[in-house]
DNA sequence: GGGCGCATGTAATGAGTTACATGATTGA
DNA sequence: TCAATCATGTAACTCATTACATGCGCCC
């Protein structure tokens, strides 16, 4: 339902087209949410079908036309109801790493440490890109720490067990 | 990927029936994953049509027959080669509560703080349930540290974020 | 006799992605 | 003239889940 919430609050600031909504996701919100483009079109005909949205049919000039869509009241009620939902339970998070952690034994010691520094180093990577980041407005700068500090807890993690994986090698 | 790379994983220790597989999942690895029993039935047939796996139909006195997979050579090489591409690169994850967070003002911000408080809640419900876990055997183990630290860098940011809302409330 | 444990599956459905299609305009 | 941008979508597919079905044996 996150998706769904997500086009609801973003046509609750403003009335948007398609197209509009893809490229601020794709611009500015690549470290929320992954959402697709084609995705988008398809759970945008959804919303109007359950008429938690409706659109208006425009065109400038010569361009294609577009569909301008529009936040309904029963579109507030249910952001509302998505948004309290959302908010007032923490979600679990599963790690696909930690799979391959679980049959770590099955490598030897060298090579595990070899991958799990390459592990780190896309880690890095990725904190980097986050710290990279120019300020952001209001709520947007909450998910922009969040992540920070997610990801710094990952990489002490990581850290922690290569010294311990290291000095065990050593020994 | 990941799912795959499990079941290869299990059945690499010891030969397993389905049901056998099952059990050991929904009993040990509920951190890890939420793979669902008709799943694991599906996957396991998948491994048989790719040849990783082949099964041995046995059966004790009047009981329902049993498949017991056993890994083959070739499933042998997919698991070193899953394994390897699991543990090499980090896999970023995404929050669904972060979408939530991302329209905060759109709420007043006494409700917004008790939201989050019963989002913490929930989160410190998760954190006990780990802390209570009893020490597990080699591997395991780093998946349920992990887990742990992972959930305190949660709650630390939670709590964080609600005394910072509160003084402003206050003031 | 009724429910639980054992052991396997199928069918229907949902959610999301990929790859592709269209067709005009704009800029190099 | 060639690619990119604008703007929408469809079709085919993958992956996973839910709900349901089966049928025997065991225990109370």
């Amino acid at each position: 339902m996150e998706r769904e919430l997500l086009l609801l609050g973003l046509l609750r600031r403003q009335d948007m087209h398609g197209y509009q909504l893809n490229e601020f996701i794709e611009r500015d919100l690549t470290m929320c949410t992954d959402l697709k483009k084609s995705t988008a079109y398809f759970l945008l005909d959804k919303l109007v079908k359950d008429e938690l949205v409706s659109f208006q049919q425009t065109q400038e000039g010569a361009r294609p036309p577009r569909r301008v869509y529009h936040l309904t009241e029963k579109g507030e009620a249910e952001f509302q109801r998505l948004l309290r939902e959302n908010l007032s339970v923490y979600d679990p998070v599963r790690f696909p790493n930690d799979i391959g952690l679980l049959f770590a034994d099955a490598l030897p010691a060298d090579e595990l440490l070899r991958l799990l520094q390459d592990q780190r180093e896309s880690l890095q990577l990725a904190l980097a890109a986050i710290e990279a980041a120019p300020p952001h407005p209001g709520p947007l700068q909450w998910v922009i720490d969040h992540r920070r500090a997610h990801l710094q807890s990952e990489l002490d993690w990581l850290t922690t067990i290569i010294a311990r994986l290291a000095t065990e090698t050593a020994s």
